[in-house]
DNA sequence: AACAAAACTTCCGTTTATCGGAAAACAAAG
DNA sequence: CTTTGTTTTCCGATAAACGGAAGTTTTGTT
């Protein structure tokens, strides 16, 4: 029989997780009407009975559902209190709902909320504002290289030097699928730097602009951030200061509600002097 | 989950994803700032070296994160767009997000959306309105039985008859710790089968009262629910009248803009018997 | 700043859970 | 009722996980 080399990247590394991880992702990738066993089989290029054990054991652990009508395979249930806990890290949680709520209210824009995750920004809220034209670029959970939009990048802006320099060194390749080059990305951080928040006019979507805002730990990091998508004429001028600036009160509100939890593990740091108050 | 037998030995027993699920749960019951290996490893009951090996696995596919300050682990935001998966089911996702918010909006009380989850209700959405006192009873992923609480009652009110009274046997002792006894239930679910919604009134937390409308298939089976929560006070009289058929009329309203995929799998199935309202 | 203790990582022989082919049970179509 | 396709069970071979112990790093204390 011929080997599927295809997903072959190392040898002996945790199969175990790596095959469950690519069972669920092909689950997650199909539409909302799940898939049987068999797409799932030819999808993985496993085998049969090895799709069949794994399937019984996610189910088992509520990692997926099988809909009692159709025998398909959903996405199960229980990652939606495992995502609560994700979120819950920083501490931010209990807090940003009313923050995204407030800024929507007020621009009738889309807001969102992104964590850094490695590499990346992740989508983990969203608000849409009334205003008629949508500007919904991001959906939940999704993720892009750190640099790329507006809150993308002030959570790069804000990240340390060194881990900065790291990051836009190994991640040329995939910001230049979005047409970002490093130099240019340089020069909006050093800008983002200065203002304190970071403006993206059109260069990723054209008619389509961006506002993004760090949350900030004490000692200058941004774990998070705020931003505000709207059509490019609806960030300008006069208007675009004014949301700018509640922008950023919004983000430091925020960061003050839970700055406990966000400076919890640096307290604890020697390299870090605390100045309570 | 239902096994209690944890010593090691057992045979065949799906032991990768098992192990996998307990450390990512032992994580998620953690707090914000995450567990080191130490925690994991004297929590789990897990051998060191496991432990060690389970997160590197978990960790390359974004199962979980660990925090480069800290080194602590946390659940990875991953899960944020697996859920994302996880609600499309139905269709409902795009439409869900206005529906809440309108309601909201007209109620200022909190309005829920919850799935069901084999024999439970999942909370997988909430909106608070600005009425000073809120009634936080579900949070984000918490699940209860099937009719314990609005949302909940009102879909197991709307389950198949056999479905039903399995539901009604099988989780007795769950739901008696909630203080609900089979036939006060029985009683419930048949008002609300009548109604067309279902309502809670202070039996759960006492002051407080809730009301549920079932997201029907076509088939008449309830797949979610939308519900409000209140003070007592607020949920009586003529505004009760008023915010369930405000209820009843919003859940139909989501329920037909999803009626493509939420019957889409009904359709392929010849046994359509029961097509009532 | 130096030391001790705790936590983390790697190594490696042993064990055992996982693998996947094949075939039985089951369901859906013709 | 037959045919075709899908799901489930079985079983021996083997690769992958196990875990004790040794080595390395981090953390907290004097």
């Amino acid at each position: 029989m011929p080997d599927s080399k295809e997903t072959k990247g190392r040898k002996g590394d945790h199969q175990n997780v790596a095959r469950a991880a690519q069972v669920i992702d092909i689950i997650a990738a199909s539409g909302p009407n799940g898939l049987r066993m068999t797409d799932v089989t030819e999808r993985s290029g496993l085998g049969g009975s090895t799709v069949h054990r794994l399937l019984a054991g996610l189910i088992e652990h509520g990692l997926i559902d099988q809909d009692p009508e159709t025998n398909r395979y959903l996405v199960g249930l229980k990652m939606v209190s495992w995502t609560a806990a994700a979120l819950s890290r920083y501490g931010l949680a209990p807090y940003a709902d009313a923050s995204l709520e407030r800024l929507c209210a007020a621009t009738s824009d889309t807001v969102y909320l992104s964590y850094r995750s490695g590499n990346d920004a992740v989508c983990v809220d969203r608000r849409e504002g009334n205003f008629p034209i949508k500007t919904l670029t991001l959906a939940l959970g999704d993720h892009r290289p750190l640099g790329i939009g507006a809150g993308s990048l002030s959570l790069l802006a804000f990240q340390p030097e060194d881990d900065r320099r790291r990051l836009l060194a190994e991640d040329a390749v995939r910001r230049a699928t979005y047409g970002f080059d490093t130099a240019y990305l340089e020069e909006k951080i050093a800008e983002t730097r200065e203002r304190g928040f970071s403006l993206n006019d059109g260069k990723l979507i054209s008619g389509m602009s961006g506002l993004g805002a760090p949350i900030l730990r004490r000692d200058g990091t941004a774990v998070a951030a705020l931003s505000i998508a709207a059509i490019s004429s609806r960030l300008e001028g006069e208007r675009l200061t004014e949301l700018s600036q509640m922008l950023r009160e919004e983000a430091q509100t925020l960061a003050s509600r839970a700055s406990d939890v966000l400076d919890a593990e640096l307290v604890k740091r020697h390299s870090f002097r605390k100045v309570q108050t």
